[in-house]
DNA sequence: TTCGCGCTTGAATACGTATTCATCATTGGT
DNA sequence: ACCAATGATGAATACGTATTCAAGCGCGAA
């Protein structure tokens, strides 16, 4: 174990001040050519590397970015962390992370965590948290933004898709496909979310004259939205098409209807979903969907949240993003259907 | 914004010093009952949180633990990040992640990035490193660990699975079956994964007389494997069963086979893939494959990493963390196959 | 030549906490 | 009742860096 090499150690070696060192390494501040050179030198031999730990202790700035997330089995998630990393990264910042399952108290508790490491913002994916949580982060003055799901209080800055919008668009199409028993398996009403595409999909129905045939809440969980699909066909009057929450649901219902049901689609049942992860793509599930710009709204959440922390931002946003209508051929289109 | 509030803040609240703060977020340390209660109150009237960055740069411990990780679209990482996290966690530590694509100088600076924020130990998610980088490591007294990702330098810990063995078996699986053209879509050999899987599979089937109908390097890619796949089934001699490296490319040439040259699975050809995610135990895919026992592997990782850091290890370990066959349907079960 | 200005550098200090050490009060033993 | 030993507390210091401030230097203008 090699003794730690401070910045001290080098200035001795380099003959020059302690300052001086500190100043070689900090952008944006001159020095003459000539002690940059000895500096350096001297660095390179001794393997100096900044101690960031200092560093951040005397600037404030840990420039570290708090990230909670939940569903990491959702491979939305997976994949939004990855751009997020990136974008991050190619900023300055790093990610400290952590999982929270979606209970208020866990999730307050994860922050705190965060707050001790003195993170310069936070990111919760597709997590709420309570009032008082934000209210006392804004007091911090520590800048929030939430992805892929709102919340009530307008205070907090968040970004996600026109999910209110989508749920009509995916209306519209399923009955221009002349469906006449449309169900909803529906993202968990807990979350605005799930709750937003919920409502946007009930206007449209309502808007073309139809009641749905049945709505029940998914969770978000393959196993509650198998659970709902296979109730929604014990039953005589089993639906012709259902709208599911999300595509990582969506898998989940398709797989009970052609496996266990031996139904066919879109023959017998039409399906559509919500996100247009990869795999909806793949040839075995052909979802139509409709798309969450997960780059869009990746680069929407980083632009704000700097902004928030260079304190340049004029306030809190309620972003959202639109995503087109991905057709495949899990659900029957409407003849003449424009694309 | 409110005013940072330090332990001299609250020290001076509740009319002692500054150490007694410290003692009391100390754990471990003896404060007089009456003292302490009085500090307790002060902090929480305060809202005093102890600021770790300040704590770590005296201890030296950040209590964080560098995770570094490639291939998060497949989701074996995805599920092993969630649960690293969890064990960690238990453990008191964090995660500072990072992602990498898999050229060595990406992953260099990456470590040098995990360095500078000096965290206690670092996990590198199925990533090669260069072998001057895990000596300066070793030199400079940080655990490193491989996690699914053998190592030529034996200095370097590693948790794997049992590839070698895992392959073989799944030769004499697929021989047992009576398959006469096996051909294999191999890991990416630049990785021991990858590597030791192919030799185990190569090796089990010359021991049973056979050689392999063809060998293609599928690079952990769906992209490579489908391209693969495809071009085994040009010739004229096609292949009657397939060793797929992983899950992950085993579905995206379970698609090419029955999406686009509408071959049937397992009459036509016999697929075998490697790692048991979750999404093979889907119907639509029934994948028989090698599980790998994440839960175990991320144990094992967790436990080997923290006995480095706290100095109870007794040297480099490589260990191999066998796995069961799942037999389910892709595959041709022999007859009178033990389960 | 002299004065002043701008630029570079070093000395001193600050960030918020944990730990060493000395001090003091307290207790127990004889 | 006296002394040694034990335990709790506060003063001082250290961790490694960035920043403020004063000092030194050279240079051009008058």
């Amino acid at each position: 174990m090699a003794a730690k090499v401070t910045s001290l150690d080098v200035a001795q070696a380099a003959g020059v001040s302690q300052p001086t060192v500190s100043r070689v390494f900090t952008p944006g501040v001159k020095v003459s050519p000539d002690l940059e050179k000895k500096v350096r030198r001297a660095a390179q031999e001794l393997g100096y590397r900044p101690n960031t730990l200092a560093r951040s202790l005397i600037t404030g700035q840990s420039m570290t970015i708090g990230l909670i997330v939940a569903y990491l089995d959702n491979p939305f998630y997976a994949e939004a962390l990855e751009k997020l990393s990136l974008r991050l990264k190619e900023n300055g910042y790093n990610i400290l992370i952590f999982m929270a399952a979606n209970h208020t108290g866990d999730v307050d508790s994860v922050v705190n965590d965060l707050l001790d490491h003195q993170v310069d913002g936070i990111i919760m994916a597709s997590v709420s948290t309570s009032s008082e949580l934000t209210e006392r982060l804004l007091e911090e003055g520590v800048p929030l933004i939430s992805f892929n799901r709102g919340h009530r209080d307008k205070t907090l800055s968040s970004v996600t898709s026109a999910n209110f919008d989508g749920g009509r668009a995916l209306a519209e199409f399923l009955v221009a496909g002349g469906h006449q028993r449309i169900a909803h398996i529906s993202g968990w009403q807990g979350a605005t979310t799930g709750r937003d595409r919920q409502a946007g999909f009930l206007a449209g129905l309502e808007a073309a004259g139809q009641a749905p045939h049945s709505v029940i809440d998914g969770l978000f969980s393959r196993d509650a939205a198998a659970a709902a699909a296979r109730s929604m066909f014990s039953q005589g009057d089993a639906p012709d098409a259902i709208f599911v929450g999300n595509d990582h649901m969506a898998f989940a219902v398709m797989e009970v209807i052609k496996g266990e049901l031996g139904l066919s689609i879109p023959d017998d049942v039409s399906i559509v979903g919500y996100d247009d992860v990869a795999m909806a793509a793949w040839p075995s599930f052909q979802l139509t969907t409709m798309r969450q710009p997960a780059n869009r709204m990746v680069d929407a959440v980083v632009e704000q949240l700097l902004s928030q922390i260079q304190g340049r931002a004029t306030g809190p946003v309620q972003i959202e993003i639109d995503g087109p209508m991905i057709v495949r051929k899990s659900a029957r289109v409407p003849k003449g259907w424009k694309t």
